[in-house]
DNA sequence: TAAGTTAATGTCTTAATGACACAATAAATC
DNA sequence: GATTTATTGTGTCATTAAGACATTAACTTA
């Protein structure tokens, strides 16, 4: 009776964590991947992520966020988790289930370490196809996407993928990035004003015509979501 | 080489699938909570749920059905994945890991089912403090009150707490009591009618005044989400 | 028949975004 | 140095969907 909820009676199914971890970077959508060492689907490219160690992680995001350093050595800007995934065919070593988290990350943190290592890059979302994926990674991938799309829409979370001081013009081309349509700079510059989340750096920038105004986000603010969707 | 990839080599988390499933019943929303006849917390109230059993279940979200079903006898109208909640102190046992489904259904396909076991019962959401409850499950069943708040507000799913034909007034009914505010009738039948996923059935309802047009979901089609939440 | 109740409609107001003209400011060109 | 061009930032009207609330409709009960 001792050990009626005894844990060996269940064949736990394999748990493994990734992230798709986005950014902005050359005008294009790109998502980080990691060449794929060992077997299943060696040499393929996948997800950043691996098994919980469960002695050194006190929950799943701090899995997720070990197995991101070790590729991008930061932590990312932000992180949300976006899904399970799981299923009896999804691995070929059994019943699997993989919780997947959602990253966004400034370019500029990450490029020169991303370039000294050789086993992870960042793909352009739409030079995927040509790409030989691991498990059903494509597929989640596109889901990240549409709920970074989404979320776009109603929340300043592509403020994530700028760096530190940013002007308008920087935003409202991460945003039409992420929508792949183009969006009013009059709606960005309401917004920027109604979120009050952000505040003018006493700085300029050069922009090809009229100095940029930057900008930087308030010290502990939390993001702003809006009633209501830009339409574009 | 060929076990280079043996997940033996793992200290594997425990992983669990629970379900908040809620309904609206007597003006009030509701969530079902089952006395746990086991350790850990025997005797206390937790979320349907268990273990992934990999030779049935064909992915987790049939882990949660089946539990569901268990307890409900049916299958619930709405379900989606919630979030993931791990730790190391959750669970007495070790390191957990449980994927949290939220559900939906109309609180008349499962009384009489419901009513006829004393392991499964309908708590108020108002009295679950008074309440003995196993793990973080009060946290989660708030986190998931908190995500079904919001999806009213811009979603059709509060339609899966009604049964199969249902007036305005009844919609209406639901959503305020969902949202613990009023909102305008008016509003209601705006998006009926803009949702275009629902169809008028012949025959109209007593309510103590004029007779209700009763209304039903039109048969495969997708919830519509509204690009604007309702302000209240 | 009148009063009370709930349903449905009509319509004015409000709020946030879209669209777009226009002004400001800097670089490049003549 | 004036002119053109590019980009930033502002002003303003139009559009859209929701809020507020009065009015009408239809049924019940006293």
């Amino acid at each position: 009776m001792a050990n009626h909820y005894d844990i060996t009676e269940y064949k736990n199914p394999l748990f493994t964590v990734d992230s798709v971890l986005f950014t902005v970077k050359e005008g294009a959508l790109k998502v980080l991947m990691v060449k794929r060492a060992s077997e299943p689907f060696a040499g393929r490219w996948g997800l950043p992520g691996g098994f919980v160690n469960v002695d050194i992680d006190d929950n799943v995001g701090m899995t997720a966020l070990r197995k991101l350093k070790e590729k991008t050595s930061v932590a990312p800007q932000y992180l949300e988790q976006l899904q399970t995934y799981s299923g009896v065919n999804r691995d070929p070593r059994g019943f699997s289930v993989t919780l997947v988290y959602f990253a966004l990350i400034a370019e500029a943190q990450v490029s020169t370490h991303i370039a000294t290592v050789d086993d992870a890059k960042w793909i352009d979302l739409n030079k995927l196809t040509e790409l030989p994926v691991a498990f059903d990674h494509k597929f989640i991938i596109e889901q990240a996407k549409e709920r970074l799309k989404q979320k776009a829409l109603y929340s300043m979370i592509p403020v994530y993928c700028l760096p530190e001081h940013f002007t308008v013009g920087q935003f409202k081309l991460v945003i039409e990035t992420i929508l792949g349509k183009p969006v009013q700079r009059k709606s960005i510059i309401r917004r920027i004003e109604a979120a009050d989340m952000f505040e003018k750096v006493d700085e300029k920038v050069k922009s090809g015509g009229r100095l940029a105004q930057l900008y930087k986000v308030k010290p502990d603010v939390d993001i702003v979501n809006f009633e209501r969707n830009l339409s574009v």
